[in-house]
Order: structure tokens, then C-alpha cells, then sequence
DNA sequence: CCCGTTTTCTGGAATGAGTCAAGAATAAGC
DNA sequence: GCTTATTCTTGACTCATTCCAGAAAACGGG
């Protein structure tokens, strides 16, 4: 689990200001993948307890613009931050829990990429989110 | 273009009450693909100038749960419905206008359902967002 | 065709994630 | 240590969506 010294050093290496709030909420997001944002509010302030929820809003906008963070959004669900970033791996919702599993794509780096023609578009991000029922509610719900 | 008894008549096989509302709601998705809440409700409104915003999100939560359309919401956007429901198919979004566009997965008929054992959970679909810029943006943005 | 029951619609208020803005605080460079 | 540009605090605000209670409308039986 890298220590507050290796997150100062992402920041500076993603040419970001080094502040306790961005360090803490880096720390949040390696430390809680998937977690939402109030989550992450109250990871942070754990630490931090005077940190508005402002200043956790634009760090994570600065960390995911800098591609030190992704964020997510399944429908139907608030924005997620995970630090797993470069790899293109997707992710499982269950339908019943809402847990959150990563997936890596079978097809290889570029997962249905294979979009074909797509009308002319120029892609460059295939996202892909995974539905149906994690072992715990699959299990629950055959019974 | 389907008329209004057809609409009822699709309405009625869904074992859903027939009320102005809905079929114009339903006509509504019907006539445009893609179409934002705020859409639909100024599109009903042009047959139906009474109807509630309400009204108007209970038939479409009616009609989506019936499966009659299907409710989509890509990131940074709010939510849309379209009438293409049954074969799947994903979506492209174009970062720069926001223009979305049908796509037929090139994988056949079970698009990167081939996510392996997927840690174990009942996979029942797979929903595929392509995010890039449209040929308009495209070329805007090249010269 | 009329009634009663049940579902749906109207109107209005509430919720809550996320954004905006102005001034105070703080990090980086000299 | 000082200056300046960026970031943080505080608090108000937006806006899609949901909740609620009473009125209206649709369906089935008489």
C-alpha cells in the first residue's frame, strides 16, 4: 500500500499542486476502489476533517483529468473513482446488490473495438459494463 | 410510421392500461430515437398540452420496465430512451456535440458476453458505450 | 350503458448530486 | 522570506428526478 510520500510523488509527476486534500483523496481512491464520491468525502475527512466537499469535487476532477483516476458512472448509480487507469479493463454491476467487480475483456487490449465502419466515427474509448446477478444474489435468489 | 391503434394495440399485448399519456409517450420515443426526458415531454406536450412532467416519467418507467423501450443513460448525460429494443445493439457517443448513433456489435448477437468465468456472476447483459468524435466533430477538429 | 374498483394523472413540493462564485489560504518559484 | 497563481472554504444555487395527496380516468361486471 504505497504512503503518502509515493502519493506527492504522482501528483507532481501528473505536474498537479501537492495539498493535503488531493493527497487524501488519492490515498481515498487507491485505498476504496469504486467507492462514490460521498464515500470518498468521508474517507478523506477521516484524515482530513475540514475538507469541503468542494474541494473533494475538484480534486477528483483535476486527479481525472491528469489520468491518475478514472471515473465511472454506471445508470442508475452516482459517479465512482477507481485507480486501476492504462489498462482497459470494464466492470459487473449486479442488478441486485450494486457490487462492483473488474473485469479484464476477453478480446485483448482493445475490447470490441471491433465497432466495425461505426458510421464514420473515430473512436477512441470502448466502455463496457458488464449486468446480472453476483454469486452472493445469484445464489440467494435461486433458492 | 406506426399510428395511434397501433400503439394502443402495444400497449394492450403489454398488459398496460391505454391512456392518452402513455400513447403519446410511446408515439414520442417512437418518432425520436435518442431523445431526452425534456424532449419527450415537449413532444407529447405538441398533442397533449396538459400533461404532467410526471405523467410523462411514469409512462416511461411504465413502458421501460413492460420493455416496450429502454432506458439509457451514457455519462454526462441524463437519461434516454429509444424505441429499437429486443436485438442488441450499443451506442456511440461523440464527446464533442454529444450526437449519438446505433450500432450493431460486431460480435454477433451476444456482444462481449465472452467475459470468461466473470468472477463468478450471472452475466444477462452487456451494455457497450463507444465514445469518440462524430464525422462532423471529426473533421471540425483535424483542420 | 352505468358503477365501483383500481390504476394513473395533476400539481406542487422535496431531494440530492453536482456546479458556480467570491474571497481566504496555501503551494511553488525566485 | 516574499510574490503570484492556483487551490480551498463557504454557502448559495441548478436541475433532473422522486415523493405525495387528492382528482380523474380506464377497465370489468352488472
Amino acid at each position: 500500500m504505497p504512503a503518502t510520500l509515493d502519493f506527492e510523488q504522482m501528483l507532481r509527476e501528473a505536474a498537479l499542486r501537492v495539498t493535503r486534500p488531493r493527497v487524501a483523496v488519492l490515498g481515498a481512491v487507491l485505498a476504496h476502489p469504486h467507492a462514490d464520491t460521498d464515500s470518498i468525502i468521508g474517507a478523506v475527512r477521516r484524515g482530513l476533517p475540514e475538507v469541503s466537499h468542494q474541494a473533494v469535487y475538484d480534486s477528483l476532477q483535476a486527479l481525472t483529468t491528469a489520468g491518475l483516476v478514472r471515473r465511472f458512472r454506471p445508470a442508475g448509480s452516482v459517479a465512482r473513482y477507481e485507480s486501476r487507469v492504462g489498462d482497459n479493463h470494464h466492470h459487473m454491476v449486479c442488478r441486485s446488490c450494486g457490487l462492483i467487480a473488474d473485469v479484464d475483456c476477453a478480446v485483448g487490449d482493445a475490447p470490441c473495438l471491433t465497432a466495425s465502419d461505426g458510421n464514420g466515427f473515430a473512436i477512441d474509448e470502448a466502455e463496457v459494463v458488464y449486468w446480472g446477478l453476483c454469486p452472493g444474489c445469484s445464489t440467494a435468489g435461486s433458492s
